[in-house]
RNA sequence: UCCUUGGUAGCUCAGUGGUAGAGCAAGUGACUGUUAAUCACUUGGUCGGGGGUUCGAAUCCCUCCCAAGGAGCCA
């Protein structure tokens, strides 16, 4: 038997009058001649060609949207106009029938909507071939950046008992019986018969974790699930999501912000380059997203310009402090078209200030510092003004904050007392203490949601479509 | 969780008080170098669920569920 190829393969080949095997699965039958076969190699089709005059009636009605061939053919140049190469089909056997009034997927678009619906089959469609593919292509560029620079790859743990991190609310991991409870004299749930012999959480961030790893490795990165309890409903927030986050050692917030940079424009020059078939793609698919909306509402830039654009020109950094000095003098503001008017320092941005300054101000990613010290975490690190702390959040256009980061505080009366302030009970903390106390140095690292990254590259609208099987508000399924 | 807009055939939608429609898909047939093939015919609906108003409800009211977009939370 001959060895199967890949279509791939085929599409580029001049190997004509030789004798191929495919396998893939029908996208279209036209004209009971031309199969349009797809075996997930590529986003092409091969076109397979059927003498239908010699080939039995009960076979031809076989083949149809979906199902799944294993075709043997002789390669030839296509007579038609849209295929280089064709396969005469000498021996068609249909591996898998698709009952074509039962099939969801019709040869023709659907909405994104309703593919979220059958996400178990989406796959199988251009667009979710080309996002997956990037996604694939992005978290291997990802781990060859951190990995050509020497970074260690730490699995943090995604059972947690930590819930001091403030990051967010957590799902509750337990195995005891809902129905009936053990409790404590006074009435709460006792955990201590709990599997773990305490409340256990799923973690919400590996950064403290990955502190720890820093601090002897000096510079790591995590790279896994993380989850949030949110009753979050929008386009850009998941319950279940990927997150990369580097850490390093006698490192500050410069050279955080240059490390991300460095990354973003890294994992964007990969994806350009090594998936060039999807990029184009996507590109002419947002294109023709485009065309639909008036004029206004169109960006100005198509995906590749905006992807390149980002590689060929430095971040805008600014302090927050700047920020709200432009965002003050501001047209919105002054016209008082935000919702939030901007009138003092120290309110926290809201997305219509960030989408300002990002797609109207600076139109391109941004890295906002030094916030007030009282809107975020305590682990950042205290500036000498006593006000605000070495923070970052890089904001990226359409999609908001990408990144967040900042310089930890590595100075233990200055940690500790933050998380008085804060009722941050240091006891549940005493390993994350220790690493000021034993050998403490400075230190900083960010999150990246990975799944905002993908979306990004690949100009998709909803972070659903960029996660295989998204998990959400009252939706778990698959 | 809040605001807005929606939920009608497998899909995308029209129908705004008088008894259910189109295009595509699917089925049957014709045609055969097509490109989401084409042409003809056919099938297909508890109009999101429940309750109410009315002689009569897809249409009006109440309620619940679901979806999209926006907001908050954040990555």
């Amino acid at each position: 038997m001959i060895k199967r190829e890949k279509i791939k393969d085929l599409l580029n080949s001049t190997s004509f009058n030789t004798d191929v095997r495919v396998m893939g699965w029908v996208r279209t039958f036209r004209n009971n001649q031309f199969i349009a076969l797809n075996d997930g190699s590529c986003m092409g089709n091969i076109q397979i060609v059927v003498d239908f005059n010699n080939t039995p009636e009960e076979l031809l009605k076989r083949i149809t949207t979906g199902a799944a061939l294993a075709v043997d053919g002789i390669l030839v140049a296509s007579l038609g106009k849209g295929q280089k190469v064709d396969i005469k089909a000498v021996n068609i056997e249909i591996l898998g029938d698709s009952n074509a009034e039962e099939y969801p997927l019709q040869p023709k678009k659907h909405s994104l909507e309703f593919l979220r619906e059958k996400a178990h089959l989406r796959f199988r469609t251009n667009t979710f071939n080309a996002v997956f593919k990037v996604r694939h292509a992005l978290a291997f560029a990802i781990h060859q950046f951190f990995n050509e620079k020497n970074f260690v790859y730490m699995h943090t743990p995604v059972i947690t008992a930590s819930d001091a991190e403030g990051a967010g609310e957590m799902f509750k991991v337990t195995t005891l019986d809902f129905d009936k409870t053990p409790r404590t004299e006074n009435g709460k749930v006792d955990f201590s018969e709990d599997f773990f012999g305490r409340a256990t959480n799923l973690t919400v961030s590996g950064q403290l974790e990955g502190e720890l790893a820093a601090m002897a490795f000096g510079q790591i990165y995590t790279f896994g699930p993380t989850f949030r309890a949110e009753n979050s409903n929008t386009t850009r927030h998941l319950a279940e999501f990927w997150m990369i986050e580097p850490e390093v050692a006698f490192a500050d917030l410069e050279n955080n912000m240059q490390l991300a940079e460095d990354m973003m424009k890294y994992v964007i020059n990969y994806a350009l380059s090594n998936c060039q078939e999807e990029i184009a793609f996507l590109n002419e698919r947002l294109l023709e997203e485009e065309k639909q909306k008036p004029q206004q509402e169109r960006s100005e830039l198509s995906l590749v310009e905006k992807l390149n654009f980002c590689l060929t020109n430095e971040f805008e950094r600014l302090t927050y402090t700047e920020a709200i000095q432009i965002l003050k003098h501001s047209k919105p503001n002054q016209k008082k078209q935000f919702k939030y008017l901007i009138d003092e320092w120290g309110a926290d941005l809201q997305s219509e200030h960030e989408r300002y300054l990002v797609e109207k101000h600076f139109k391109k990613p941004v890295i906002l510092t030094d916030y007030p010290k009282d809107i975020k975490s305590f682990y950042m690190r205290m500036n000498d003004d006593n006000k605000t702390v070495a923070a970052m959040d890089i904001l990226f256009p359409g999609i908001g904050e990408m990144i967040g980061g900042s310089q930890r505080e590595e100075r233990l009366d200055k940690l500790t007392k933050r998380m008085d302030e804060m009722n941050i009970p240091q006891e549940e903390l005493w390993w994350y203490l220790d690493t000021r106390r034993f050998g403490s140095a400075p230190h900083a690292g960010f999150g990246l949601g990975f799944e905002r990254l993908v979306l990004f590259v690949t100009g998709m609208t909803n972070i659903r479509d960029v996660i295989a099987f998204p998990r959400f508000p009252k939706n778990a399924d698959f």
